[in-house]
Parts: C-alpha cells; structure tokens; sequence
DNA sequence: TATGAATATTCAAGTTTATGAATATAGAAG
DNA sequence: CTTCTATATTCATAAACTTGAATATTCATA
C-alpha cells in the first residue's frame, strides 16, 4: 500500500468502493460469490422485493459488477469481477469480526 | 463470508465503505499507514490544500476512522481502526493490480 | 396471438454528499 | 496582547444517491 502507486488510482477506487457500497448489493455480491443465482433465488434469499432487487442489480451490472444471463424464463446473475470478493472478505472480517470470519475458512481455533 | 453472517451488518459495512470512498480519504488512510503525520505533512504529500483536506480529516475522525492528537502547534492524525488497512489493502490490489501489491510485499517474482 | 411469470425501466420526490469561498479558532512566539 | 502559523468551521450551491410507485418488457406456453 503506497501513496504513488495509489494516487493516480484514487478515482477508480472510489468508484469501485461506492458500486459496492449498498446494503442490498453487498448481500448480492456475497449471495453470487459460489456462482450464478437467478434474480428469484436473489429474491428469496435476500428477502428483498422485486424490484429494489432489479434496480440494485442494475446499477451492479451498469459498473461491471456483475453480469447476466438468460437461461429461458430466468436471468442468472454471476460476479464479473472476481477480485472484488477479496474486497468483500476484508470487509466481512472487520464488520463481523475475525471470529466469524476464519470460521468461514475452517480455522475453528476455539478461543 | 457468508449471508446470515453478513445480513445483520449490511448496513454498518455500507456505512464503513462510504466512509472511506472519496479520493482524499483514500490518500489519507494510506498516508497514515505507519504512524502519525501532521495536517501539514498530509499537505505536501498529498498535495491537496488545507481546507479541503481539513473537511476530509473531519469526516473520517466523525466516523472514528482517525483520531487526531496535538502537538505544540500541529496535529497530528493517526488511524483509529486498524482494521480498515486490510480493507485498503485488498483495495489497492484490485485496483492498482497484484503486481504492485506483491511488490510491496516484497514478493518480486518476475513474470 | 393471448396470457402469465420473471425481470427491467422510468419518474419524481427526498436525502445525502461534495465543493468552493469565506472565515474562525487555537496555540506559539514575541 | 498582538501577530503568525497551523488547523477547523460554516455556509451555500450543486451533484449524486435512494426509494417508492407505476408500468414496461421479455420469454414461455398454450
């Protein structure tokens, strides 16, 4: 991490952190993580309504997020940009704490 | 990262993202990596004039990212959560590319 | 081609966030 | 107590984001 290197990359940072920087779309993009997931799973996963759903998903796929796919009645939505998961990862040990965070690798190194 | 893990703290994790997502904030957690550094240091390092640097050191110390410290005539900022490097860090490599985070790692392995 | 299920889009508030200009405050030093 | 340096604050405007309501589109199937 280094002042230089980040400078001339300060604007597309912050972008990419404000695409992601929504409570639904976050649930999202952990929801997509292990694969493609149809709009209704989203849904019914998420507990979250239609349409806020699709407008969120929008706005994943107008950044390049995320991207969709018809499969006949369906759209499946899948992460396009996989290295945006290790953003996620940081950002769920710091919210939820290390704890759960390393139980999810399969470190249970009870305290 | 898992979504009942996440769910009950979407909101404070958007809340974290949106915190630090604006370019000077990023430049400014980034400079402060190592240890304090005076708003004046912050300045010439950055190259970013006084008040609009001052009004971005306001935000992240309202949201307890920073915290600032007199000395004699200057202040200086420190992070308050280190936490938050981890997440700068998986930032950097996403958008700076993982040849440069690996380089700062000391991980020089030409390609 | 009509119908139903799945998903997307538009629009209009309402709210937050960013930016620049002007200025205020705090402490050091004389 | 005045002055200088360092830093913070206020304010107004503009821009971006969020949300809900209403509705449109797309495809499958009959």
């Amino acid at each position: 991490m280094n002042i230089e290197d980040l400078k001339p990359h300060a604007e597309d940072a912050t972008k990419l952190l404000r695409s992601i920087a929504h409570p639904t779309r976050l649930l999202v993009l952990c929801a997509l993580k292990d694969g493609p997931v149809s709009v209704g799973a989203l849904q019914d996963t998420l507990g979250i309504d239609q349409v806020p759903l699709s407008q969120q998903l929008m706005k994943l796929r107008a950044e390049g997020i995320v991207e969709g796919q018809r499969r006949g009645n369906q759209i499946f939505y899948a992460i396009a940009r996989p290295d945006i998961l290790q953003i996620m990862q940081s950002l769920q040990e710091v919210v939820c704490g290390p704890a759960v965070a390393a139980q999810q690798k399969g470190q249970t190194h009870a305290a």
